[in-house]
DNA sequence: GCGGATCAC
DNA sequence: TATGGTGATCCGC
């Protein structure tokens, strides 16, 4: 395949910038040799599955283009008219809004040019720089003009100085003098310095500054020259204007970091992102806070420089003739009928030149992930093993936060550069490397068999968590278990399950209430109804099954030790059915597992044997894998099916206590594609997934606030067992989990086949475990509504995440 | 809620 | 030589 023909077509015939093309018409691109550049990508990439990925990606964006275009000739004059009015109401009520009262500065490390810098001196090269973060300056120089500055990331920051203005009218000379250190302003001086910041690395407080020597003023800085501040032999004194504040700032940002920064002062902070761009580097630019001046600016802006336009918004809008602000406006009518309404609002904000006017601290983070690159690994043992890893990143940086969530998403990115997403949503919120591998594993596993017998062939592996708890939801679930295992005695008022039915593509952890307590409840009915069984049943009890052990039946061969061989038949036990089962490998075992969920269980009485014959489609199980070297070896240990069977409850406080050498299994339902559709109904339909807990003999309820204390005993405390209410003569917490466990086991389970047939005739395990969820249509307070964004305000978000200011990143690497 | 896509840095 | 990581948001479904 010919790809540069291809790309010439694009270019050619449909007059569109192919994506591959450098783009200078963001920030510090002009002056490039763009046309040797683009020959140079070309070159290096025609034929790359990278390159045929971005040009498949191109044909995308040109067929949404070309939809919009067939959309846009089929709008009516009458549409036109609606809009028109729709849309000059809104300007009239924009126009009127215009808050032009405060100063806003953008402030953006001028981290490119310093990279050019280190490019350009070889001995500067491998040298740590001073460098900090913007939240460092933060909290050293920014925060002394506002302190609700805003870093943006490691190079950027927002401050509003209206106030500080205010007061520095009225600040002496002396507030406003700063000193030059001059020993060291020599030709070396500067080098030399950033020798010893190197061997110190300590933060620098005095560092010799070539701010005003010439070869760091460039010539689209001339004002800076005129304006420079009276200088005495050894100090500097700012005035008190916005711009000498300004200055000030970046002198004292250069002095501590040697870097340089350039800064945009405007009304909002659109106008003043966008004016920091306007002479970097070292340099600053202000937009006065009058219409006239903000129109000015606007008319003739690219709109790629805006952020929040990027390659492909940008690609649109070409395509409709429109590429600086001021078209925009012009064809403000046509982008209402063409995009959606938080787009053309956005669009129209822009065109006007109106920004957010007050800096927001960062909202609360909604997602937290963590990727890896690799060269291809295809090898589905090495693919668990790696998504294990990242769990673990991701669950150590979770911890680091005190975050939990309920949604795991893996993310993958074949050898050929596509990128898929599997989420999954449990009704707890987990933060553990277990809860969140035994999710993200199973998402993982789905897409093994989904691609079998081709193997995944990865470049990219990526796990995150979002769906966090919020303070509220924090606070509830913090709950003292001990304190819920007392007032369990109390609370004996049953609530029946109604009928419900889940959310498409939802998964979750057997047993799902909304709340412990109803489930409990629901379980101490069930144990009154039937006392006298259970009477009977209490030697059975002592028997109630758990998912055995899975004894490592594999040898080691070639350093490989394999968990589970699908040829060797084990005897399990269904969770559900009580009933042993012997089976050749996990999915059987599973398989059966679905069935006695959704109602169809073989006869509880016969004993099954799952023979190859019955099930032909069976793939070897993938849920325990080898791995491929001893020192591996760790990550087997959470793939061994325990020799307890462990139910874990919808509530966190059963939080799982990692020192353990046992493995706890979790029932998870993974309903994706059901209800979704023929396109999916490939998908299984239920899945149970091998959930693996590091722990002890028994999962013990643990309070966030409490340490961890499953073999430990609790004296003068009276256990109640939450499931049948009788007070249990032990203190010992192991001996009284055990008690719960089989207590849960026998009675959830029997609930659990009770209620999994939907009224709608759907045979669905999940129905009975989604309390929370409602059928679609009916009112849920959790329905989520999707709004369009509310106000008139920009687009761009509040603020990026701290986390990319965390230690994990730092400027230096950027020089690497 | 899911998944793909876009955007920023 | 081979093409990054993290997080947010939007939008159609």
């Amino acid at each position: 395949m010919d790809s540069t023909k291809k790309s010439d077509a694009i270019l050619s015939k449909e007059g569109f910038q192919f994506r591959m093309e450098l783009n200078d018409n963001k920030a510090g691109m002009e002056g490039l040799d763009k046309e040797k550049i683009n020959k140079i990508i070309m070159e290096a990439t025609k034929g790359s599955r990278f390159y045929e990925n971005e040009l498949k990606k191109d044909h995308q964006v040109n067929h949404r283009i070309e939809k919009m275009m067939q959309q846009k000739t089929q709008i009516t004059s009458l549409q036109l008219k609606k809009a028109q009015l729709q849309v000059d109401k809104l300007v009239l009520e924009l126009e009127e809004s215009r808050d032009l009262s405060h100063v806003i500065v953008h402030i953006d490390m001028d981290a490119f040019y310093a990279a050019v810098e280190m490019r350009d001196n070889p001995e500067l090269r491998d040298k740590p720089m001073a460098v900090g973060s913007m939240s460092m300056l933060v909290r050293e120089i920014l925060a002394e003009y506002d302190l609700n500055f805003l870093p943006l990331s490691l190079d950027e920051a927002y401050i509003d100085l209206t106030e500080h203005l205010k007061e520095r009218l009225n600040w002496p000379k002396g507030k406003r003098t700063y000193f030059l250190r001059t020993d060291n302003i020599t030709e070396n001086g500067r080098e030399e310095h950033i020798k010893e910041v190197a061997e110190s690395s300590l933060p620098v407080h005095s560092i010799s500054p070539v701010l005003f020597e010439d070869n760091t003023l460039h010539a689209n800085e001339d004002n800076a020259k005129q304006n420079t501040p009276s200088l005495a032999e050894h100090s500097i004194i700012f005035g008190i204007s916005v711009e000498e504040a300004v200055k000030e700032i970046r002198f004292r940002i250069e002095q501590k970091t040697t870097l340089t920064a350039s800064a945009g002062i405007a009304p909002n902070m659109m106008l003043a992102k966008v004016c920091s761009d306007k002479n970097k580097p070292n340099g600053q630019f202000r937009i006065l806070p009058n219409r006239q001046d903000v129109m000015d600016f606007i008319k003739d802006l690219p709109i790629r420089k805006v952020p929040g336009i990027g390659r492909v918004t940008e690609k649109m809008l070409k395509a409709l003739g429109i590429t600086t602000c001021t078209e925009i406006y012009q064809q403000r009518v046509l982008l209402t009928l063409l995009f959606s309404e938080s787009s053309w609002h956005n669009f129209l904000n822009i065109s006007l030149g109106l920004g957010s006017t007050h800096i927001e601290k960062d909202g609360e983070r909604k997602s937290m992930s963590t990727e890896r690159t690799f060269s291809e690994i295809s090898v589905s043992s090495e693919q668990y093993t790696l998504c294990q890893e990242l769990c673990h990143d991701l669950a150590q940086d979770l911890l680091k936060e005190g975050l939990k969530g309920k949604t795991v998403i893996l993310k993958l990115k074949n050898v050929n550069f596509e990128v898929k997403s599997r989420a999954c949503t449990v009704l707890s919120a987990i933060s553990t490397e277990e809860e969140i591998f035994a999710v993200a594993k199973e998402l993982l596993r789905v897409e093994i068999e989904m691609a079998s017998p081709h193997p995944l062939r990865l470049r990219l592996m990526g796990v995150r968590v979002s769906s966090f708890l919020n303070e509220e939801e924090k606070k509830h679930h913090q709950k003292s278990i001990l304190n819920f295992l007392q007032a369990s005695k109390v609370a004996r008022t049953l609530s029946p399950l109604p009928p419900e039915k889940l959310e498409p593509r939802q998964c979750n952890i057997l047993p799902l209430t909304s709340h412990g307590e109803s489930f409990f409840n629901k379980k101490r009915a069930e144990m009154q109804q039937n006392r006298e069984l259970l009477r009977d049943d209490t030697a059975n009890q002592q028997k109630i099954p758990s998912l055995r052990t899975l004894e490592t039946t594999g040898q080691e061969t070639n350093g490989e030790r394999e968990v589970e061989k699908s040829t060797k038949s084990q005897i399990l036990t269904c969770p559900i059915c009580f009933q042993k089962q012997e089976t050749s490998n996990l999915e059987t075992f599973n398989r059966h597992i679905d069935k006695c969920l959704v109602g169809v269980c073989e006869d509880p009485n016969v004993q099954i044997q799952h023979k190859k014959e019955e099930l032909p489609m069976l793939k070897k199980s993938n849920i325990n894998h080898a791995s491929t070297s001893d020192d591996k070896k760790k990550n087997l240990e959470v793939l061994h099916i325990n020799k307890v069977n462990k139910l874990v409850l919808d509530c966190d406080d059963y939080s799982s206590n990692s020192n353990a050498e046992s493995v706890t299994s979790i029932a998870v339902e993974c309903k994706q594609g059901i209800e979704r559709g023929s396109k999916e109904s490939d998908r299984p339909s239920a899945i149970a997934i091998n959930m693996c807990y590091l722990q002890n003999d028994s999962v013990l309820p643990v309070s966030e606030t409490q340490q961890p204390c499953t073999s430990g005993t609790l004296e003068d405390t009276v256990l109640i067992c939450p499931v049948c209410n009788l007070e249990q003569k032990t203190t010992s917490l192991a001996l009284f989990n055990r008690h719960v466990d089989m207590c849960l086991n026998k009675g959830i389970i029997q609930k659990l086949t009770e209620e999994s047939t939907d009224p709608d005739g759907n045979d669905n395990a999940a129905n009975a475990q989604s309390a929370g969820s409602l059928r679609r249509g009916q009112q849920n307070i959790n329905i989520t509504v999707r709004t369009k964004r509310p106000g008139l305000i920009s687009q761009q978000p509040a603020s990026k995440k701290a986390k990319a200011i965390s230690s994990r990143n730092t400027i230096d690497k950027f020089f690497k």
